[in-house]
DNA sequence: TATTATACTGTATATATATTCAGTATAATT
DNA sequence: AATTATACTGAATATATATACAGTATAATA
């Protein structure tokens, strides 16, 4: 599914609150006067982006012919997301014994798909806005790009850090936070595997 | 609920089943294509018949509205949580047109029920670890502490800070961020509204 | 630089749709 | 025997609605 605007996000949002509400889609005019738009087209040019990008679908030549897509919502039992403790000696694994509790969680919930969330410990990354405590949404994947916040192990310890390739054999970990240094890996020398990067994160208090 | 006839059954069950099919309603047009009808006031008959006895509601002088009524089946579908944001100047309502879209999340995600999600913007509180663009899970509230991460309207403006009663009519609003200053309320000189506090994080990369 | 996507206002119109009116006919109530 | 409800056909119409066309403006992209 492609990204939507913030515009188009609350078009869809009415279209979804009116059929709640009423039973039936709304026409172009009742989404005008939701939201304020002054001309039928307006509403018209966002439902005519939202069905390009496949959240809804239009009937042509109906009245009211809005459906939403909806592929299906999947309420499969899910048990919810585990949380994994950032442990300082080995390596995040889905054993069960390494699973603080589930967390129910919609899929999709971070736009992106992830498959577990990691427990911080330690403020390294501070004034990226990750504290101790926090739950970062975790997708396990080696495909990550400079600037991406990775999950990454050296020697059975892991850390959460900002990735950055200076070379092909040279990485760079860095922190952000002053009170801490990079981490420079030459991987002709250590071994350094990526867990995979952090696609969100959820901070209860 | 009143008796009802096979035949008035039948238009029933035609109508849920095209909302089923399609996702809006029936024109009476639709319904004699469905049934075998040759007259629209076939149709129109039977949903003032089946209006009478309560089965549907009618909405006059509009299209496909037809609305079923089902005292039942209402399962409450929760649409999940609005996001709202933050905008500078008015408050943070809760009508349409300030909702930018609905994010689904199992109630009590963050231990305590809360009743929005709020758009934050600017890095005034960024050494809370809250970064622009970040959702604040918003719990309606005027019990606050001192400590509490509180969601404050002054003037029609609204800001997320530290909450901190130094007497009884004088609060500190806290930005947890060097380059911003703290904001002193007499509470006999300026009006202080607490929207409510911040029970909770969520951040979409 | 040109092009495309987004985000609107404003006007106009063909047609989709609700709804009324005029009938016909059968079965169930009062 | 006189209503009343059910169950239709058929035609007519006011209006609700989708949708095209003509603009303006900004941001992103190629």
């Amino acid at each position: 599914m492609k990204d939507i605007t913030s515009q188009q996000s609350k078009v869809l949002n009415c279209i979804q609150l009116y059929i709640k509400k009423t039973g039936f889609p709304p026409t172009r005019a009742d989404i005008c006067r939701e939201l304020g738009f002054k001309s039928p087209n307006s509403a018209e040019t966002h439902l005519r982006a939202l069905e390009k990008k496949g959240f809804i679908s239009i009937e042509s030549g109906t009245s009211r012919g809005i459906a939403i897509s909806n592929p299906e919502t999947a309420e499969e039992e899910d048990l919810g997301y585990p949380i994994i403790g950032l442990v300082a000696a080995g390596s995040p694994t889905l054993a069960t014994e390494n699973i603080e509790k589930n967390v129910k969680c919609p899929k999709g919930f971070f736009g992106s798909n992830f498959d577990y969330f990691l427990r911080v410990k330690g403020l390294s990354m501070k004034d990226a806005g990750i504290m101790e405590d926090d739950l970062i949404a975790v997708k396990k994947t080696q495909d990550v790009k400079n600037g991406d916040i990775v999950i990454a192990r050296i020697d059975d310890e892991v850390t959460v850090k900002y990735f950055h390739r200076h070379s092909p054999s040279i990485i760079h970990l860095q922190p952000a936070n002053n009170d801490f240094s990079d981490i420079e890996i030459n991987l002709e020398e250590t071994e350094l595997y990526i867990e995979g990067k952090s696609i969100g994160l959820i901070r209860e208090n």
